[in-house]
DNA sequence: GGCATTAGGAACCGATCAGTCAAAAACACC
DNA sequence: GGTGTTTTTGACTGATCGGTTCCTAATGCC
């Protein structure tokens, strides 16, 4: 019936949101993301709205795989205790400054300081996907013998803590913390939750 | 000897800290900046070399007044308890947020996930500042009844930890989270650090 | 092979960007 | 009051921004 698309969708979604995670929305050229997706100014156009809509799509795909990821991470049991878990989390961000991606971050604080208070739709997604992960880390604890005599209020209050502390981590990942000193921060953090190194 | 310069560069610097802090640097145009700073495009150029130039300013500015009060508020002994000087500062973030001040959050938290990655210059100043406020806690902790068993180590591991929570409480409060919210975490991070409401 | 429909691509658009410059204006000194 | 020095001002520059337009290419259906 007509011609048909030459490009994933999906996968060019994937590399703006490589491009948008580096540099910010409006660090983000259009240049840079045409680049990048290897699609020419119109075909971007007609298959996504404008800038503003594929930075949405960018931030969805972030949720379906990065996000994801972590929500897994925290909920997997073949992945040893709650508090292991939540280790294991906390550890990938001293990695990523190690394997040099610190410059990126992480593109949901990213976007929850750059473009969540000048967009209702942003704020929304990113408010979304902190309390998915605010929720990952409740699992985690209800699967933590070190919370085990913990009420319900416990847990929901020191996950909201972890969750803070996981932010707090990334902002100071980029802030140029070394690796060994966000890892010993990760290490306090897991203490005073009372979830220390029992493996 | 000659013409005088008509402005106060000091507050100049506070009208264009206060552009930067809401809109950060990008997002912060010269247009902005002038009709906030009153002045003329040649005399920003001639007081200050460039718009880089300016932000620098402007950080060093926030370095010298906002972080400067919480160092101040953290180590006033007549606060109260150590632990009740923390606990006052992690409230005015959700009191922030009640002020609807929330959509510009901290300043030097923008600084290091919008731009310390991409200058250096502004990476070693966000360094700087997040260490003063990490001995600042540190402090806090030696003077708070509930710190006073523990070793030296100890402290600095859990200010570490309080540095981070407080970043990624400022994280939260861009990300849609309501005063009580903020107020119910931040609770939540005092008790796990060991220093629970003892005011 | 024609037709309808959509993708691709490059030229183009006005707006806005950070930064420059030259002339006018305001002071200190003599 | 003249002179030298610095500030002020706004017009100007070239580059780049996000977005549009229009023509061509490629397909399915008849």
């Amino acid at each position: 019936m007509a011609r048909p698309r030459e490009f994933d969708v999906d996968e060019a979604v994937g590399k703006a949101m490589l491009v948008f995670w580096e540099k910010g929305y409006d660090g983000a050229s259009l240049a840079d993301l045409l680049a990048a997706m290897g699609i020419a100014r119109g075909s971007l156009y007609k298959a996504f709205r404008d800038k503003r809509s594929l930075y949405l799509s960018a931030l969805r795909h972030y949720d379906g795989t990065v996000v994801a990821d972590a929500v897994r991470l925290l909920g997997d049991r073949t992945g040893g205790d709650g508090a292991r878990r939540i280790a294991a989390l906390l550890h990938t961000i001293g990695e990523a400054v190690a394997r040099r991606e610190d410059r990126r971050g992480c593109f949901l604080c990213n976007a929850a300081v750059d473009r969540a208070p000048f967009d209702a739709e942003v704020e929304s997604l990113v408010t979304t996907m902190m309390r998915r992960l605010d929720l990952a880390f409740r699992a985690a604890l209800d699967g933590a013998a070190a919370a085990a005599a913990w009420d319900a209020g416990r847990r929901d209050r020191v996950a909201g803590g972890l969750t803070a502390a996981y932010m707090g981590l990334r902002v100071l990942a980029k802030a140029g913390r070394t690796p060994g000193q966000l890892e010993e921060t990760a290490q306090a953090i897991l203490a005073e939750a009372g979830l220390a190194a029992g493996n």
